[in-house]
DNA sequence: ACAAAAATGTAGCCTTGGCTATATCTACAT
DNA sequence: ATGTAGATATAGCCAAGGCTACATTTTTGT
């Protein structure tokens, strides 16, 4: 048959990659987020947030530094890297109008709150640009 | 502070619990699909479409059966229950209004062909909701 | 200064979802 | 009918991302 580009296993290999670095992003997100509120990201900040134990933010952070996303010292807080940064940059702005363009079509604000997290790590730029270009069209 | 609904934390409970079902729904609906098209779905058929090896196949089929969705016997098809079937269903109807959604939006239609995989499974019933009143809309 | 509380680190366990390698079974062809 | 090809099963490995329990370090309060 030969499916060619577009087949089934081309999507599924696709939204895997996604849900594997969706994590990191939202790790970085939130470090940037702690960073900008509190001056720094401490790790039972980052659980609290993240909903989980503090041994699994421990791993996370651990995975940060290990992909050159984060530093940490020893008992202290976790900071971005300029690789981190941009990640949490790009996922921001992504998360931002992923929202916009849910309320846009008539998303009530609480599910597009809910939902935007879940959404923005699987659109694409040419996906992004399309919503950028219709909240443009549409907002003016 | 006490953020209450809607915190950091309850988008990333949602958001990982989407992240789980995922996969289970990809299958069902695989599954459904190879079985409109062939009458059973092999294993290696399966793992073709999934991008992924048969021995990962298997496991997931495993785990199908232990959840209640499938049914097979040794080296023979994979069915789907009662259960599967209804999970397949929705998938499908997600999927394809998902689809829809971002191409009435302007999403080009490979980029939004790849996109709706990752994107169906964060989309609550109530933004689904939303999306088909925007289609009625904007539609006609 | 020192004890108690809070934060971080570490060890060890579980499940999921990948993989390769190997064994067994089914189906097909000659 | 039997050998070979193809499909399925099974074992065993790995990393990720959860957890609890316990050890250590910092911070805080008196």
């Amino acid at each position: 048959m030969g499916e060619g580009p577009g087949s089934h296993a081309d999507r599924f290999l696709k939204a895997r990659s996604e849900r594997a670095s969706a994590l990191l992003e939202d790790y970085t997100e939130l470090i940037a987020d702690l960073t900008a509120e509190h001056g720094e990201a401490r790790l039972v900040d980052i659980a609290r947030a993240m909903g989980i134990a503090h041994p699994t933010a421990a791993k996370a952070v651990s995975r940060l530094k290990r992909e050159g996303l984060a530093t940490s010292r020893p008992y202290r807080g976790v900071f971005l890297t300029e690789a981190g940064e941009a990640m949490a940059e790009k996922a921001r702005i992504r998360h931002q109008l992923v929202l916009d363009l849910l309320l846009a079509i008539g998303v009530p604000a609480e599910a597009a709150d809910l939902d935007a997290e879940g959404i923005e790590h699987h659109v694409s730029d040419e996906t992004l640009a399309a919503f950028e270009a219709f909240l443009k069209r549409s907002g003016g």
